[in-house]
DNA sequence: TATAGTGTGTAGTACATTATACACACAATG
DNA sequence: CATTGTGTGTATAATGTACTACACACTATA
């Protein structure tokens, strides 16, 4: 599914129990032009920048992150993480990039808990 | 140290041993102007794109995901990778953001070594 | 039935990114 | 000493990104 798509379902979902989720509503909340966001829930206009999509999955209760990679973009402080040492990442990435999401899962788990 | 200046370091070091190295002959083997080049060693310009960086890691024996990450960029194969799981890979950046570089050098071997 | 709210069409803008083209002065080489 | 190669200055441009402004027709509400 397209991002646009993605957050006109959210936003008519969220409609149904409360009239403040109004296209132009949620715009305004988020600071942009109605007409903007009309434009990008058709897909007529891209994806708006990480600010925009930052508020709108704040507004909308959807994950930052994956509202991002709909967008096609990375989150700027994940690409700051691995941009400091990119030997390293671009390793763990390249090699995490087959691996099972339990493998993931449970790597993250693993640090998170201090085993190493 | 800035991209430009690391540039010119390693291409002049370079041409030390070899007269190819000149900037004129590197940036027509690169496929940009020479003019191009200059100004980019300089820092007079910002680096060059992803595609350009390549080329030029190749062509100067250099890591590309560390020029990348001396140009503020991330290799666009990495960003996929990252996008077609980005909850997963979020938290597992986020976790990796603080470990050791120690910690990520086992964790990459233990999982190239297929242990999970 | 006036008014307020709704979504959308058309048009235009500001800025960043990613370069090219050409001319020039200087240095090296045959 | 003419030619070839060198780095650089100035000017320009094509494309992409990220929007705003305003008018319009339709719908719901009071």
């Amino acid at each position: 599914m397209r991002f646009g798509d993605h957050i006109r379902n959210v936003r008519e979902t969220l409609r149904k129990g409360d009239k403040k989720y109004s296209l132009r509503q949620v715009a305004i909340r988020v600071g942009v032009e109605p007409a903007y966001l009309s434009k990008i829930e058709r897909n007529v206009f891209p994806p708006p920048s990480e600010e925009v999509i930052g508020k709108l999955s704040a507004e909308l209760g959807e994950d930052r992150d994956v509202l991002l990679a709909m967008a096609g973009k990375l989150s700027g402080d994940l690409q700051q993480v691995i941009l400091e040492r990119p030997r390293l990442f671009a390793d763990l990435i390249r090699q995490m990039k087959e691996a099972p999401d339990q493998a993931i899962l449970r790597v993250v788990r693993e640090v998170r808990d201090g085993n190493w």
